[in-house]
DNA sequence: CTAGTGCACTGGTCTGACCAGTAGGCTGCA
DNA sequence: TGCAGCCTACTGGTCAGACCAGTGCACTAG
């Protein structure tokens, strides 16, 4: 009894060697964004792989978001600054296979816009307000022309809030799961009769979150901006998920 | 002036023309997990494309997560039930490109988790409250013993809690963004001297968080869950970027 | 000095081939 | 009859070599 205990033993593709080894270099900085692999004709060589492995390599590693050829470039693929582009897919992907409902993306955002208006209130920089109050200005004057204008404002004063959170991660999930509601109800909220008071109501809301975030006071404008948002959206999410958005305004 | 106003035309790869379809078919259901794609041969007939044009379109979606394939396989490649591996792939690159810091992962968690334990006082069920409580009776067990065990049922217990709060999304960043945090400092953590003790103050702190999630009462779930992890935690984030986890436990 | 033209290279695609695996049917033995 | 073991027809992984439409650059002709 005893003896060795083996592992079991995955056979690794080649294409699989070349990815961990340029995504290794991408990730400890020895290939930096803007600079350029080799052409395949060339990492054929150093790989000593066929053409066909090293383009199976590159495609997942364009799938991942790290490089990105183009046709004729006489240089070769070029390296990507990181961007969420692949954390927004396979989040899209999550929501569009149905794993996630628009309660559970909504009760998403109220959590971390809650979140980041609550540090915002601590560390934004008067750039960083001004910023917010000039996003309210154009939602103002966008209200009563068009709805795609008003959303876009609102947008980029809830962007300029979760910056002024300081948290990258809060950003991104922040950008990646608003764009994946909007793409969910843009449609509904646009032929909506009410958009127009509903769009004057969630100004009135905005400020009323600006304010705290001005005078510093953070628990305030966390509860606030979860009850815009919860107004905001409560119409377009089914009856029988709103407790679960409702939980959320307690704290 | 006027006239058409054309488009730009970007190229659209044949092999992302396969990605595409496929992708789609997944998403609207067509394709259900455990389902077997046609053959590589078959496929490259159904699409008039050749098998290289394929087989990049297969890696693609193999590396978003949403098909496999096994050599030798008499079928296709394997639809795959959605799993955030993918996610958790492209947030560990983020981390890594070193965009990401560690106080700001550690800050992530917190407001995740309390989140995550606001919502399961109200929402959890008597079985997940007895799974909490097993966690916490197996990180006893294991504190005077082992840290990797410790660790695990650490780890148990916040994804009970995860699982509570009723929001896959909450669950799946959770899970994404500690394993993430565990694999940074796992090695600091095991070599620390004063490990034992932050083990039983950790065992202390997760008990006032069940006896919270257990009374209902969700505020001071969220409050103690953020104090935990910060104590937990904030030996290892840098000095610079401690005030920003404060922030958090003011609310 | 510049406008224009090649040329040498790129990535995208195709064809056709070989290999090592796998599963399932077939064979032949007990 | 039952089953072990082999055969075969597939699979995906890899390779080799080819063609094409783009691109950028050096060179050339004006």
């Amino acid at each position: 009894m005893g003896g060795p205990r083996f592992e079991p033993v995955r056979t690794v593709r080649a294409y699989e060697r070349i990815v961990e080894q340029i995504e290794e270099a991408v990730e400890t900085g020895t290939l930096r964004p803007g600079q350029r692999l080799p052409s395949e004709r060339e990492l054929m060589a150093q790989f000593s792989v066929s053409r066909s492995t090293v383009r199976e390599a590159l495609r997942v590693l364009q799938a991942r978001g790290l490089v990105q050829s183009r046709p004729g470039d006489p240089n070769g693929a070029e390296v990507l600054p990181f961007s969420p582009a692949a954390l927004h897919k396979s989040m899209t992907t999550l929501a569009r296979v149905d794993e996630l409902s628009l309660g559970e993306l909504v009760q998403f955002r109220m959590v971390l816009d809650a979140s980041a208006n609550l540090l915002a209130a601590r560390l934004r920089t008067d750039e960083q307000l001004a910023e917010m109050d000039a996003a309210i200005g154009r939602m103002r004057e966008a209200a009563e022309v068009s709805y795609d204008e008003f959303s876009k404002a609102d947008v980029s004063f809830h962007d300029a809030v979760a910056r002024a959170s300081g948290n990258k991660l809060i950003q991104i999930s922040t950008d990646v799961v608003r764009s994946i509601v909007l793409g969910l109800i843009a449609k509904k909220i646009a032929s909506s009769d009410d958009r127009v008071a509903l769009m004057r109501r969630s100004i009135r809301h905005h400020e009323e979150v600006l304010d705290a975030v001005r005078a510093g006071d953070g628990p305030l404008a966390a509860r606030l901006s979860r009850e815009t948002m919860y107004d905001y959206y409560v119409g377009y999410v089914p009856e029988e998920e709103r407790p679960a958005l409702r939980a959320l305004l307690e704290e």
